[in-house]
DNA sequence: ATTACTACACACCGAGTAA
DNA sequence: TTTACTCGGTGTGTAGTAA
């Protein structure tokens, strides 16, 4: 059997449920396959022999799922094709996330000169003193836990008059399509991962005219 | 040929650069393929007469570039992979567009019975009579080209008293990060590619205090 | 070195059919 | 209804070879 037909097969099969199980008559399946229900028949028994696939009869009807060895086939079938579409594309992550009133220290550490030449330097432009505080929703969370394991903008810790001062992770952000400015994953931060700080050389409360509980769009630019 | 080689084949042209062109002998590509030359050779002939690639002889070898047939083929392909392989990420693509004032006709269309009895059937909400239209940003039409490749929620066409009336393809999807409706692609539009209507069971210009030039976000669901 | 034709072999598909 | 066997026709791959 084809390295093809195998993943083709197993293409099909994932599409309606046969990662979890899925019960599919073999007539159905040749349908789905462009064969005969002969021919689909054949196609289980021949992935099965091959290991892709785990198969028993359940009801009259077969009752498929895909093994690990299918699994893993297919998945990277999947993992070179995205390699090859999402390339050259500025990948980008779209958060979300309501405004709120954080501790305030944002605007002392924005000031630190130690910080500030870096940003000024790194991202082009002195951040105004304070973030904005963004908790962000289920699927932004989601987002930034693979913004975490991203290369991004390194702003580097350093340690004055005895006390440490931790490093940032910075991406490039675009705010509400309007601002240019970042978004800050702190090494060392006060708040959890649902918190998101955005800086811009502009006051974002004010040119935005936000307030607390307000939704604000962050496209963040690689 | 069966679709199921075509993809192969197309998937390992991509992986060696055909989207933008190679250059490679059909030698090279039966070892990539695990064919022999002569029919690395035959593929290729029999590729270039579906339409799916574009072929020539350049300095003795093939060049073997991807047609768009071929690049949407293979790019369907990767899109229903990663459907199956990130379900559990619920957000597909989040889209941001400004509103502006149409042409009017969206309160016709949705509140003709022949589609009206499909939404709430399909997206189950009464759709409100008129769509809301965004214009998209430059990311964002890209995202609406992947959805046109993407299996969505299909309103059928109709006729009634000698007109046509086209279909339309639906994904539901959450706007603001507040409302549920749904986004639609409407077969015969109007309106070019950067144009995104949506429908909600209720105004979303009054429930969002939305007016021309406003911002809006639109998180499309799986 | 290339590409690609012709000729032939065989793997694969589907019809018929059994269980 | 199912699944899945046998068997015959054919699509697809390779060898040989030309250009």
């Amino acid at each position: 059997m084809k390295i093809s037909e195998v993943i083709y097969s197993l293409y099909k099969l994932a599409k309606v449920g046969a990662i979890d199980g899925v019960n599919i008559s073999t007539n159905e399946l040749g349908k789905l396959l462009g064969l005969s229900q002969q021919s689909a028949s054949r196609r289980l028994i021949d992935l099965e022999a091959l290991g892709y696939i785990y198969r028993e009869i359940r009801g009259g009807k077969s009752y498929v799922i895909i093994t690990e060895k299918g699994y893993n086939l297919l998945k990277k079938f999947y993992l070179d094709l995205r390699m090859i579409f999402e390339k050259d594309k500025n990948v980008l992550f779209r958060l979300r996330g309501r405004v709120f009133t954080g501790f305030g220290e944002g605007a002392y550490y924005t000031s630190l000169p130690g910080y500030k030449t870096q940003f000024v330097q790194k991202l082009g432009f002195e951040p105004y003193p304070g973030t904005l505080n963004l908790r962000l929703d289920l699927e932004s969370i989601k987002m930034r836990k693979e913004l975490e394991l991203l290369d991004g903008i390194i702003i580097h810790g350093f340690e004055h008059n005895g006390r440490t001062y931790g490093s940032a992770k910075c991406f490039k952000a675009l705010i509400e399509n309007k601002i240019k400015g970042a978004i800050l994953l702190i090494e060392r931060t006060h708040y959890g991962i649902d918190v998101l700080e955005v800086v811009a050389p502009v006051n974002l409360r004010k040119s935005l005219k936000l307030k607390d509980g307000d939704w604000v769009t962050v496209t963040v630019l690689i």
